[in-house]
DNA sequence: CCCACCCCATCCATAGCTTG
DNA sequence: CAAGCTATGGATGGGGTGGG
């Protein structure tokens, strides 16, 4: 099959020689003229030597002079090179280059920033994927660095400098592996369904401008297999390479036969991919959506204001904690979008990204779970571009940092060549802080998400990566709810926990420590005390001591304030009142709604049936007109997924999964690809989401169903069990922003749910 | 993508002990 | 001495993580 090519303008630019070729480039000039934000200068030593600019476009004309010679190839996405100007085009080039020139007369078919059509934006797109005649599919990510941007090697692959951040360094081939994988899954899916055999699959990082002189200099060595050097430019070196390489599919099938379904794969029939086409991110989860309806059209309220604009936030340790849904997330998002806004302004620094600049200081935001990481990056930045002074100001990428606590332990471990122990985090955190950690004192700011989840063992860990100033202290800031504590971590300062002094450091002005939201947002009135009253077994045979832990004790002193941005109803009443021995009633959300409902039925048969009647009448635009992804049914386990979707599918009511399923069983069809679930969203347009209690935490759903409720009761259970289930239950109520409905066998749980209800109503 | 590995909790069988 | 109770440990299954 022929693909189309920009003819026109290759002829053109081939023929053309010495200086005509720079003039010829004119709109590429221009473009950079604009240099947003073009890396040069003198920081930028650990990409290639070059000027850049004239080593690129003499690659672009070369490659496409030998383009036009040879007689079968084929570069698809090419503009892709022309638009983006940097040595990584230059680098790409030369690595195309190589491979045209190594087979002058086989079909040869490139794929320049190569996306799995089927997997859209779950795989990121790979630099380079080569479908070659005779041969097989190469998967090549391609690195402009130099010798001095390998920061290390591990197991003989380079670990490369990313974005000048220390922290960030990349495993050259972390990328190239993981989409080779998952193109692996794709191309045996595709082949098995013809019942043909696949062409072999190779990946490898390569680094064309490191030779292997430059890598003997620093006694190291490669793996020749996967990492390719300077010399894999040669022709000849090339092919003697490649019998030493893995083939990840095994298989033999190399004629040209493959090909069609190779460029199925990706879309490449239809020219691959519109350039113009919008990048589907993949934040596009409800949780995502809500948080930025708020952020953008109801303003921050007054409470959320004052505490993430004030300059004494990041002055010292502060201890921030909130109300179940009282958007401290939008809070720590615009604090940490503001601390780099108001640090430009002081540095007037206004173009001196990427790279670390001149007095800007370097921000840390820490939480405990990787999905949170994608969600809050997306947050500032969409905080920092809606407060921004000056429409040129780019987010400065190399001053923030946002991961999870234990992966960035990993990180640390492994640089100082600490044995990192994934059981025990005071040994780890023990063993850093002996062998010294690489990032003392680093950070000006540390932020930490949803701090309830994280081991209390890490802060030491933590306490060193910030300075400790004078007069203020360290900057750390937490943001805590401990109503949420899923996992048992002990609140500090209570319980005979030591205080929080002692994991955040010194305190001069303890005064302003504690810091409390007092108004829920994400949650109505009915469904908190309900919650509330289940997880503290207000209707329970016995009283399972949950209040304290729940520190719900703590808000019955807090009292409402009278904002003028919310019209809040209960304002001046206390958040949370006691009206019984255990029982409770919330005050804090500001919005009121409808109560929750219990559905108790003898069997689990029957539950299920009327679960998918209530959802189909929910989302029937002629009755309840609801989204269908506004909704979430939740369960405890996640064999009970499966049901949950038959049952809905019964009555034609498509799902969302966003947990991974096991095949068979059901003996149902083969289930459409899904990819990681810890990367996907939890929400899909027209679609009824199914899911466990634990993957649904942090995100949020108008209308709440939680089936197999009895799962989470039971008579022999340890008080201990019996409390965390509680707290999942609780999790799970929380999730609902308005409609809450309960599903179950009839058991104990159910029932004080029952009477938890009527007393409300 | 799939797998190996870890943690955690439950279940069940067994051993060791108490008791009528 | 047999029956019963309880502590223990291995097996199992669910969840999450990193790595090929």
């Amino acid at each position: 099959m022929s693909l189309p090519i920009p003819l026109a303008r290759m002829v053109f630019i081939a023929d053309l020689s010495g200086s005509g070729i720079e003039h010829s480039y004119g709109w590429l000039r221009r473009r950079m003229s604009f240099g947003e934000s073009l890396p040069t200068g003198p920081q930028e030593y650990e990409y290639t030597e070059m000027t850049g600019h004239d080593e690129t476009l003499q690659k672009l004309a070369e490659l496409e002079r030998v383009l036009k010679q040879h007689p079968d190839a084929d570069v698809k996405n090419l503009s892709r090179l022309r638009t983006v100007h940097h040595p990584h085009t230059a680098a790409v080039c030369k690595a195309i280059l190589a491979l045209v020139r190594a087979f002058p007369d086989r079909k040869v078919v490139v794929l320049v920033e190569a996306e799995i059509s089927e997997l859209g934006c779950k795989a990121r797109p790979e630099d380079i994927v080569a479908w070659i005649e005779g041969t097989g599919v190469f998967v090549l990510e391609v690195k402009s660095h130099t010798i001095k941007g390998i920061r290390r090697f591990e197991n003989n692959v380079p670990q490369v400098v990313y974005h000048g951040q220390e922290v960030a360094d990349v495993d050259l081939l972390d990328q190239p592996r993981s989409f080779a994988y998952k193109l692996k899954a794709e191309l045996e899916k595709t082949f098995d369904g013809d019942n043909q055999a696949a062409p072999p699959l190779y990946f490898a990082g390569w680094m064309p401008n490191v030779s292997p002189e430059d890598v003997a200099q620093l006694s190291a060595s490669v793996a020749l297999d996967k990492v390719w050097l300077s010399d894999m430019l040669e022709r000849e070196t090339f092919l003697a390479r490649l019998p030493r390489m893995k083939n990840l599919t095994g298989a033999s099938r190399t004629e040209r036969t493959s090909l069609e379904a190779f460029c199925k794969i990706f879309g490449a029939t239809s020219g691959l991919r519109r350039a113009s086409a919008p990048r589907a991110t993949q934040y596009a989860s409800m949780g995502h959506l809500i948080d930025r309806k708020n952020l953008l059209l109801k303003r921050l309220t007054k409470e959320q204001e004052d505490l993430a604009f004030s300059p004494n936030l990041v002055r010292g340790p502060k201890v921030i904690r909130g109300v179940a849904g009282s958007g401290k997330t939008i809070v720590l998002a615009n604090a940490v979008a503001e601390t780099l806004l108001r640090a430009m302004a002081d540095a007037s620094v206004q173009q001196l990204f990427p790279g670390p600049g001149e007095g800007m200081p370097q921000v840390l935001v820490l939480c405990f779970n990787r999905a949170l990481v994608p969600y809050l990056l997306n947050l500032i930045q969409e905080c920092f571009e809606s407060r921004k002074p000056r429409s040129d100001w780019v987010l400065p990428a190399s001053c923030l940092k946002v991961i999870n606590v234990d992966r960035y332990a990993y990180w640390l471990a492994r640089k100082v060549g600490v044995e990192y122990h994934r059981d025990d985090v005071a040994r780890t955190v023990e063993g850093l802080l002996r062998a010294g950690v690489p990032d003392q004192g680093k950070f000006q700011h540390v932020f930490i998400d949803e701090g309830q989840d994280v081991d209390l063992s890490w802060y030491r860990l933590i306490q060193v990566l910030t300075p400790d100033q004078p007069e203020l202290g360290r900057s750390i800031i937490v943001f805590y709810d401990e109503a949420q504590n899923l996992y048992g971590v002990r609140m500090p300062g209570v319980g005979g926990m030591p205080p929080w002094k002692e994991y955040l450091g010194a305190v001069p002005h303890s005064r302003g420590l504690h810091s409390v939201m007092r108004v829920g947002h994400r949650n109505t009135n009915q469904i908190l005390s309900f919650s509330f009253n289940l997880l503290l077994g207000a209707f329970a045979e016995e009283n399972p001591q949950t209040a304290q832990f729940a520190g719900i004790s703590e808000f019955e002193k807090e009292v409402i304030p009278h904002d003028p941005s919310i019209d809040h109803p209960h304002a001046g009443k206390p958040c949370v009142e006691k009206i019984d021995d255990r029982q409770y009633r919330v005050n804090f959300a500001v919005q009121n709604g409808p109560l929750p409902s219990v559905h108790p039925y003898l069997t689990e048969e029957e539950m299920l049936k009327e679960l998918a009647q209530e959802v189909e009448r929910v989302i029937d635009p002629k009755r309840g007109n609801v989204e269908p992804s506004d909704v979430l049914v939740m369960v405890p386990e996640k064999r009970d997924v499966q049901s949950v979707v038959a049952a809905l599918a019964d009555r034609k009511i498509p799902t969302h999964v966003p947990v991974k399923l096991e095949e068979a069983e059901t003996g149902r069809a083969r289930r459409t690809s899904q990819s990681d679930p810890r990367d996907t969203g939890c929400f899909v347009r027209g679609k009824v989401t199914v899911s466990t209690i634990k993957s649904a935490k942090g995100y949020t759903a108008h209308v709440c169903h939680i089936a197999y409720v009895h799962r989470l009761d039971g008579d022999a259970l340890k008080p201990e069990t019996r409390q965390k289930y509680r707290a999942q239950l609780h999790v799970a109520c929380t999730r609902s922003s308005l409609f809450l409905d309960l599903w179950g066998k009839s058991c104990a749980l159910l029932n004080e749910a029952e009477k938890a209800r009527t007393a409300l109503g």
